[in-house]
DNA sequence: TTGTAGGCGTTATCAG
DNA sequence: CTGATAACGCCTACAA
């Protein structure tokens, strides 16, 4: 009997309670989920759209994300969009098919997307930087202001000409708290100081490449992701660059990797847990009385890439 | 009407066809996959277990297994087993209970989950070291003669005293390669010259501390993934030892982030792509002629830090 | 306090 | 070739 099983929602004798418990013994009874979702219309199944899961700022996030979903009662199931247009929206579809309760989105690029998301009605939630205009909430730190702090960090070490290794697509404010600090140092010389590549470590390493191997080279540079940062070491190291004495390096993410690197990386933290923690909440909790937008605390997490700990 | 979309099993007129497509359009109509997971008694969902996802051997994997899966029809859902006993019975339980189709496992260590997943019915396949006694399917590489081959290109570039890492937990075919390899240069020292951790950065760090902070230390080592290499090589870093003139290290896993470490990894390279074709083929492909065991090829990709690129 | 029956959205079978 | 209908397994309202 279903009210055994579900403590509820009404009471059930202790002897019949026993009897019941038996029988599901005796026959293996085991729940059918899809019966339930049916006859509820909620999976708990939640599902989490990321470009690459590869990205260690992704899989460290998945983890957190996956474990707090779990003890929630959740399943979690996993969409790459591959920094891919035309994936993106099918694996959105392949999700909204699934009834997932709700869709944690990071990288969503299609204005499709957002259409699809609006329309299916499932509760969502974006990591990215506030997609204001479309009332999606949001979960973020304050990109902006996390990027002056990390280049302001670099001005402390003494830089004059730190350059930009941006990503591809839209992560403006990154890019934008880069330009505004550095405009009016730089001047004309401020879009020969950046070079765009994929949020990869492959991406993070041709960027770097370009931006570094020439003559009126910048003397530290700020580095949009920690996966693309690996690259950079990778390509400082095959110019016979020391990072941090010829070129010192602040990157952002925090992901546990970043700590292993050679040198370490300094970076931007943001709060893992906390983001998983409140998007969780804005995805599952039935009172609707949330934020639309909320925006987390980040800090700079000194290492040595900047030139703070010349020791190893 | 149900044919119309299924487009079978049985003929349907084209006026009728359309009409029920203007029909669908009209109402807005979306199948609902709980209905019909229901009714069909399949999900097309599968489960994929693995200890960690921020282990970049797991998440490149899961990259390669979602992308392939996908294409085939299915979403996955992933379980993070956290080198954990309870949590690997517990997240196993939670996949099986949402009915998946599948079940591709690493890293099983619990009986408990073995008999489960044998009474529970699912189709599953180990990725680990062939699960031979329980008549698991499984898609491998062979774990033995891989790490002899990695020794042997140590001994190739003359070292006599190797040392391993190895992993917490029962990947007994490396550490057993490592022993039969070593076992008679080495004698009475053999026991000396192994340490063990978590398959973590962190892991790998502290075993390769302990390994090497001493003055009898071995010349060179083999790491048995390469995630305890990245640590492995923060700790040769911290001793002010360089690899690999003062230690050399061949790991193993073939991720792609081993290419960018400082110095880039000789490992033992997995085929990612194949094994995760397997599995899905083992999976989901519903004639059932196939190899309980299927061992794939391996190759070892050669790099820096066993020392044959000196340049970086 | 307990048994029963109807319906969730599909698919497949059966009669037309 | 088409329209109606039963059944999948669960939850809950209603009757006993």
């Amino acid at each position: 009997m279903s009210y055994v099983v579900n403590r509820g929602p009404r009471p059930v004798a202790e002897a019949t309670r026993e009897r019941v418990l038996a029988a599901m013994e005796e026959l293996n009874y085991r729940p059918n989920a899809s019966a339930r979702a049916l006859k509820l219309a909620r999976t708990y199944v939640l599902g989490l759209m990321m470009t690459d899961i590869t990205n260690p700022y992704y899989s460290e996030f998945a983890r957190i994300f996956q474990d707090l979903a779990y003890e929630a009662g959740y399943a979690v199931m996993i969409a790459n969009t591959a920094h891919d247009g035309a994936k993106e929206i099918a694996e959105l579809k392949s999700l909204l098919a699934r009834e997932v309760d709700g869709i944690a989105a990071y990288g969503v690029r299609e204005e499709e997307t957002l259409e699809l998301l609006a329309s299916s009605g499932v509760r969502t939630v974006s990591m990215d930087w506030h997609l204001t205009r479309d009332g999606m909430p949001s979960v973020v730190i304050d990109d902006y202001r996390a990027t002056r702090l990390a280049i302001e960090h670099l001005q402390g070490h003494h830089h004059q000409r730190i350059g930009l290794i941006g990503g591809t697509g839209d992560r403006t404010a990154r890019q934008q708290a880069w330009r505004d600090a550095m405009g009016p140092i730089l001047g004309r010389d401020l879009e020969g100081l950046a070079e765009w590549g994929e949020f990869s470590r492959d991406g993070g390493y041709h960027a770097t490449m370009r931006l570094l191997d020439r003559p009126d080279r910048p003397s530290a540079m700020f580095v949009s992701s920690d996966v693309q940062a690996f690259g950079a070491l990778r390509a400082a190291q095959v110019l016979r660059l020391n990072v941090p004495r010829d070129v010192a390096i602040v990157s952002f993410d925090g992901t546990v990797a970043s700590a292993y690197t050679s040198p370490p990386l300094t970076t931007i933290q943001v709060p893992y847990e906390q983001v998983a923690r409140q998007c969780l909440r804005k995805l599952t909790d039935p009172r609707d009385s949330f934020e639309m937008h909320t925006t987390l605390d980040h800090y700079l997490e000194v290492r040595s890439s900047c030139g703070c700990n010349p020791e190893p």
